[in-house]
DNA sequence: CTAAATTAGTCTCACCTGCAACTATCTTAA
DNA sequence: TTAAGATAGTTGCAGGTGAGACTAATTTAG
């Protein structure tokens, strides 16, 4: 399902030219090792936020992430949807959560299986002290950028998102102004 | 970028008075975890290649790029610098490409502390025949972007690992004309 | 020259995470 | 109604990985 290359045109821009030795692969010009590298630094430099002042790990924050977009509780299921993390990683968040009384869970009615998550008083309190850092963090990384750059940058992501079917996949994703 | 601000703005938007939610923060548009996701996923679309096919996985698959870009023999610790990877999961990936005589290893006469990593016969072939999948498969996941744009792409790459000071650690890195 | 500090590499430990099995519940169809 | 299949969430297990201790060798300082 990812693919929707043609990218045969690519193979053959660094054959042929060189003697016998095969394409020469630099590392620090492989996209996907790049990003690997740059996903964990961005990943650590933000960590300083979340992680050593709050004490939540990658799997938490997106627990609350996910809470504090969506106005109404939701599922873990819908958290390990919205965020393609798995749900047993989301399960063991959500139960670290709520021993420390971030979130609390409410049984649904109508389907006995599946619990509605949803901020405490102090989760949300805590929500809202972390979001307007991490935001910050994240336009300080972003900073070497120019306005344009970001635009770009983020419009360049999204292709290869979609590309990657990576696009959000809650239907009520009201995400349209985003470039 | 969510919302550009500068800051001061988000500070003393938990004022009581404030009945309006503070920044809000749509995972699907911030950039740390997008990085995260897209890694994630272009890591599992080249795990077809190395890992399934070869039986490699991502720090072995990191020694062997290493050795491969170099001309000469290197050390594990010249790998782990490169490639930002842990010493002793390269010291693990080096011991398991060893058993399978992917690689050898020589005493250093000058420093008996270190050994030089080199290729065996068996290990260049498997490389020499490695790098052109993965080169394609790196291509297929940038297909999306025009040429144009997967320059860019790179370039603004390189802008924020700069930024980041994920510039290559070798001295010889004779990589300049990248752009 | 000797002792302290440094470095290459290995190893143990603790943690994290994906997989898959499992329970409980809901849905569908006969 | 009942049985088969799907779904929400939990848990045991195994594999991978970073931190940091440890060994051996080298360098630096006194």
């Amino acid at each position: 399902m990812p693919k929707a290359m043609s990218g045969e045109m690519a193979a053959d821009l660094r054959e042929e030219s060189a003697p016998k030795k095969a394409a020469r692969l630099d590392l620090f010009k492989f996209v996907p090792f790049r990003l690997n590298r740059l996903a964990a630094e961005v990943s650590s430099a933000l960590s300083a936020e979340y992680a050593t002042r709050y004490g939540l790990d990658i799997p938490e924050w997106r627990v609350l992430a996910t809470l504090g977009f969506r106005h109404e509780p939701c599922s873990a299921q819908y958290v390990a949807d919205c965020t393609r993390t798995h749900k047993s990683t989301i399960s063991r968040a959500v139960t670290s959560l709520m021993k420390r009384q971030i979130i609390e869970r409410v049984e649904n009615e109508d389907d006995r299986r599946e619990f509605r998550l949803q901020f405490t008083l102090k989760g949300a309190a805590l929500y809202e002290e972390l979001i307007p850092r991490l935001l910050r963090r994240e336009q300080e990384i972003l900073s070497c950028l120019s306005m344009q750059e970001r635009k770009d940058f983020a419009r360049l992501l999204g292709k290869i998102e979609a590309s990657l079917d990576l696009v959000q996949t809650s239907e009520e994703a009201d995400a349209k102004e985003a470039y």
